[in-house]
DNA sequence: CCTACCGATCGGTAGG
DNA sequence: CCTACCGATCGGTAGG
């Protein structure tokens, strides 16, 4: 429509965005940086733990020189933020996903809600790029009071989505116990894999998921 | 019998024990000092972690001068092993203690058994002192290669006595579920605890070890 | 166990 | 984003 294809003929130099002072390519790669910086500060705080971590250590594994990392967060403790925050908005939009998924298909029994949203959660603590979450959830003492209520918040919108599923359980008989301990012993058991899961060996992300439904769960009245 | 009683009047100088040169005193002055080294360190480890605590820190919770904890402990690390190792010794005390008094009273029922060990187990890393658990359990990658077998077969044990318990559940199909991955959920479980119980709110220890039961035992054929 | 100290490493910055 | 650097801290030691 309103774009008349006017033949720039007279403009020698053709520009690419107009807004922008060229150098898209660079701002992308900024981008990447930034990422690059991010996903190893992930890998290397869940294998070593933040304080054994050196920036130095994370800027080589980035290929980075050993100040740079600050020309892209302003503290190694803003990195670690970024880190929890990044895990928890990826985890919040896959466990979203998952629930969406299966809404879709049919009208889904709460021990079916809980099997969603136990299998997107090892999928989360253990499946591929599962970095982020093991470093909230075993490094939140080294996070600084300040950068705790944004991730806090990330936190509780994910834990809330468990809530009525639990109570609808517990309703049902099919959940014993306190729902709000059941809740906390449940994420317990789960989160414990970290520690101990191997992905070479031992059973698969799907039969943890089994287990952990036989384990928690009666059989419906 | 063969101890006649010679009196020792020519002897000026009585010696209390022949083979120790004198000092009974700070030698036991000693196993405080080193028993306030371990103890501090548990709680510094427990509550910064191990990488960020110095040993500074350390030496000057237990009134000591910086360089004084290598007087005890070769390195910082061998001082992260005797916490690991204390710990881990106390807690088989404190396990075998609690199986021969349930024992004792009546020839108990698994799920009796059951319940003695969790409860035991709830006190060990919840309980008074329980800083040299929660420190084995959460910087397991801090020990060094070397020192972990020492630690491994105390936690063998100490995990060992689990499993005949759990098998007789499984058996009468109060645990369903395979037994080995049902005491890493149960241990998960447990374990995770030390991140979110608070002494002073909540529930008692009694009433954590209940929900547990309840969660996780179906009720007896 | 203290005093005094060392070499190494660390988070972070100025200036380009 | 790199170069070059700083002040602080750290684990550990010699010698008493």
């Amino acid at each position: 429509m309103s774009l008349p294809s006017t033949p720039a003929a007279t403009d020698p130099a053709p520009r690419r965005a107009r807004g922008r002072p060229r150098k898209t390519a660079d701002e992308r790669d900024d981008g990447n940086r930034r990422q690059a910086l991010l996903r190893e500060a992930a890998r290397l705080f869940r294998q070593h733990g933040f304080a054994a971590t050196s920036t130095r250590d994370i800027a080589t594994a980035a290929g980075m020189q050993s100040g740079s990392p600050f020309y892209h967060f302003d503290s190694k403790e803003a990195l670690l933020a970024a880190v929890m925050q990044e895990g928890m908005e990826r985890a919040l939009q896959r466990q979203q996903a998952a629930i969406a998924a299966s809404v879709e298909e049919r009208a889904p029994e709460p021990s079916d809600c809980l099997r969603v949203l136990v299998r997107s959660h090892l999928d989360v603590i253990l499946g591929p790029d599962s970095d982020f979450i093991p470093v909230m959830l075993y490094e939140w003492r080294s996070l600084a009071e300040a950068q705790r209520s944004e991730v806090n918040r990330l936190k509780d919108a994910y834990e809330g989505t468990w809530v009525p599923v639990l109570r609808a359980l517990h309703d049902s008989g099919e959940l014993r116990g306190d729902p709000s301990l059941a809740r906390l012993m449940l994420f317990g058991a789960l989160n414990w894999s970290v520690q101990w899961f191997d992905p070479a060996r031992r059973a698969s992300l799907d039969d943890l998921a089994d287990t952990a439904l036989q384990l928690f769960l009666k059989d419906p009245a």
